[in-house]
DNA sequence: GTCTATATAGTGATAGAC
DNA sequence: GTCTATCACTATATAGAC
């Protein structure tokens, strides 16, 4: 159902400038946009061609959606060596290439043969920050209390995305009052126990409720 | 360039039979699936008197946004009679409905004719949303600290829409204890101080971190 | 107010020459 | 591997009969 898999990945120089348009295009002007005759148009070959090296529009979009996935695998690898953790996973999350995610949400909801795809990515991904997250508060590098760790792999990817879309709308009505609130809440319990308090962006001066007047909580 | 502006409105059943349909289709399949086709389709009549009643599709989208409008200024009205503020403004943001603006969102991408409406929109909502917040912390219904009221206005909104996105989608991992854990925070702060924490619903088993040690903030 | 019929333009995909 | 040409289909939107 995905794709006859033609063997021989004929010219890979073809095939990667057709991704990059389709991302590009994506990005742009979302996945609407996206068409057998606008990328051959845009990567300056012929629709058919488009055709012949992904034979359905959903092979076209997976391969976006596989190629993403490798290099959110490096943002990860990245994340588990920093110093503060929950800042990155937010960073990562704020990412402009978020805005893709969105992008591809909106393409399983009318894409069948993209939505399992995606799904199976998602899930993966989701579970992957966790695990990096839980490790990172083993290790003492990290204290979040009696917040289930799952939910601020959600909340951070949530509220990210949420804001990529708005602002990609056009709507920024409260953002950076809200980004710098974020900041300030994960910037308290971020990183090892001896920083704390020391980073967390000039945007965070309305330092923040003393929510959490100890310590830390736990 | 919105509407012609058909003086007359024609036989308003109709015309709400139409939006009805319309509003519908968004919900369940996506606003991919409207077209004038399918809605005449599912609304018994045929696609040219679609076109009658909306001279284009963006006019009938742009009703359908209108007509939410109103529906939402009711339940705005509700929250602002109701002793939980913040777990309303929550469980307002949760609503299934909530899908909708998913897809208003995704429409305005685009579709240029419907993105000015829809900003506009979005932000009177935002803004009616953060006074009556607003107003009910000054009345001391609610206290929540430090935090800016227009960051939880945000956040609230954001966390809801993507995760009813991400269900609408069938993607579920991590929900539940999301959930729960909102709840509680919300909770915490929510109604007036005599009343608080005797609420947050099953749910919000977790407790929750000791986040907010005293009384409350501030 | 609702219909039939059609204009106009787009789409994804295929066949086959080179 | 890349092209030209085209099929089969869908879309929005319009004209005009009833």
């Amino acid at each position: 159902m995905t794709a006859p898999d033609r063997r021989g990945t004929r010219n890979p120089k073809t095939r990667q400038s057709l991704l990059d348009v389709t991302e590009r295009l994506m990005l742009d002007e979302g996945y609407a946009a996206v068409g057998v005759r606008r990328v051959a148009r845009e990567a300056g070959v012929t629709p058919a061609l488009v055709l012949y090296y992904f034979p359905t529009l959903d092979d076209l979009f997976i391969a976006i959606l596989r190629r993403r996935t490798e290099t959110e695998l490096a943002r990860q690898a990245e994340m588990e060596a920093s110093p503060f953790p929950l800042t990155d996973l937010w960073e990562v999350n704020s990412h402009p290439d978020t805005a893709l995610l969105g992008e591809f949400l909106g393409l399983a909801n009318h894409r069948p043969a993209f939505r399992a795809e995606l799904i199976a990515h998602a899930e993966r991904d989701r579970l992957a920050r966790l695990d990096a997250l839980k490790q990172r508060v083993a290790e003492g590098n990290l204290d979040i209390g009696d917040a289930p760790p799952i939910a601020i792999v959600v909340l951070t990817a949530a509220i990210a995305r949420a804001l990529v879309n708005e602002k990609g709308l056009g709507l920024t009505v409260g953002h950076e009052e809200t980004m710098a609130f974020v900041r300030s809440l994960l910037a308290q319990y971020d990183g090892p126990p001896q920083s704390r308090r020391e980073h967390g962006g000039p945007g965070a001066g309305t330092t923040n409720a003393e929510a959490g007047s100890g310590e830390g909580p736990g």
